[in-house]
DNA sequence: GCTAGATAGTCTCACGTGCAACTATTTTGG
DNA sequence: CCAAAATAGTTGCACGTGAGACTATCTAGC
């Protein structure tokens, strides 16, 4: 995290949101897929120190960690591609280092010999449960400078986007995709 | 946009944000960092029509285009890459795009002849004036789902992390530099 | 006023990742 | 059943980008 705190003038616009804003301009700081894309980043490098530095894991390699951690059953790779919305490709490669560092395993799905079952090695399981409260302790402490009320705002607040977005499957969507 | 809906049944974990998370996992449904990588993605895509398709810009060019249109006066690449958080390298090499497509234009800077003075063209201006009310936009229509009201709580609570992530920056490093 | 260090910008290199082609398997429809 | 389409996963390719070396210029300290 080698960010430079900028000593040039970097001219913020006050966040006075209340004022409208010039019918001709655009003010990059005001808007807010920038400012996600920015901000997105900025907390990504903040974390990485934990997975990356301390374990040697990539975003990918996390991903797919964490999906098999929170779930307690063996899923396909699909599967983590589909929750986490990163390629089947990039799962795929992720799925590949892992075995060979021996955190996770797959075993043939005998219904589908497609597919694969995979989980979390004995190891891999150990790495979650060490990685995980230090990436909550990240989290708590960015999101510090918020209430607790605060807090809720926020994640409301992406969760409405998200929703618009078509980012979350509900459980309605999962329940109809159950034909089997 | 070409987003299937996924067709297995993605297990969401349900926007109780009241009920304590449990103590031996992590839901990255949940996770805000996640979350925020996520979204930041999807927008950045859905905006990518705008300037990619119409307009044959990519993230960096846009972000060139669009510091210099804010501004009105030149200013340097450095500038360009402190506001933007964007790697100078790469804005180096949106700038040389630019420069190619009559976009945008450098002067030398008498004072200090290490940096140029960067401004759009009247080309650049004109591509600047036809864009941005576009993906202004395009951004209302994502935060369509929100009233005027949370549009404003969320620009006040990113504005609050913004703010603390800098704060946090500047602490960090003042710690490391201070070798106490 | 000279040397050492800082700064602006460019360029090379390595790497991660999306795309799309490909294999293997399953499903569907005639 | 068989052929065609769909699906899971892998891999080659191309490209964008961050890291860092490098050049040129400016600034600071002695």
């Amino acid at each position: 995290m080698a960010r430079t705190s900028s000593d040039i003038a970097v001219k913020a616009s006050e966040a006075d949101e209340s004022s409208p804003r010039p019918k001709s301009r655009l003010d990059l700081f005001k808007f807010v897929p920038f400012r996600l894309n920015r901000l997105a980043a900025e907390v990504s490098s903040a974390l990485a120190v934990e997975y990356q530095e301390r374990h040697g894991l990539d975003i990918p390699a996390w991903r797919v960690i964490a999906t098999l951690g929170f779930r307690n059953d063996a899923c396909s790779a699909q599967y983590i591609s589909q929750c986490t919305r990163t390629h089947k490709s990039t799962i795929s490669r992720a799925v590949t280092t892992l075995m060979h560092e021996d955190l996770i395993e797959r075993v043939e799905n005998e219904a589908d010999r497609r597919e694969f079952r995979l989980q979390l090695t004995k190891k891999g399981r150990a790495l979650y449960e060490e990685l995980f409260p230090q990436l909550l302790r990240r989290e708590d402490e960015i999101l510090a400078c918020l209430s607790a009320q605060e807090r809720k705002q926020l994640s409301a607040l992406l969760g409405k986007i998200e929703a618009s977005l078509d980012l979350i499957q509900t459980s309605e969507e999962a329940d109809a995709k159950q034909a089997y």
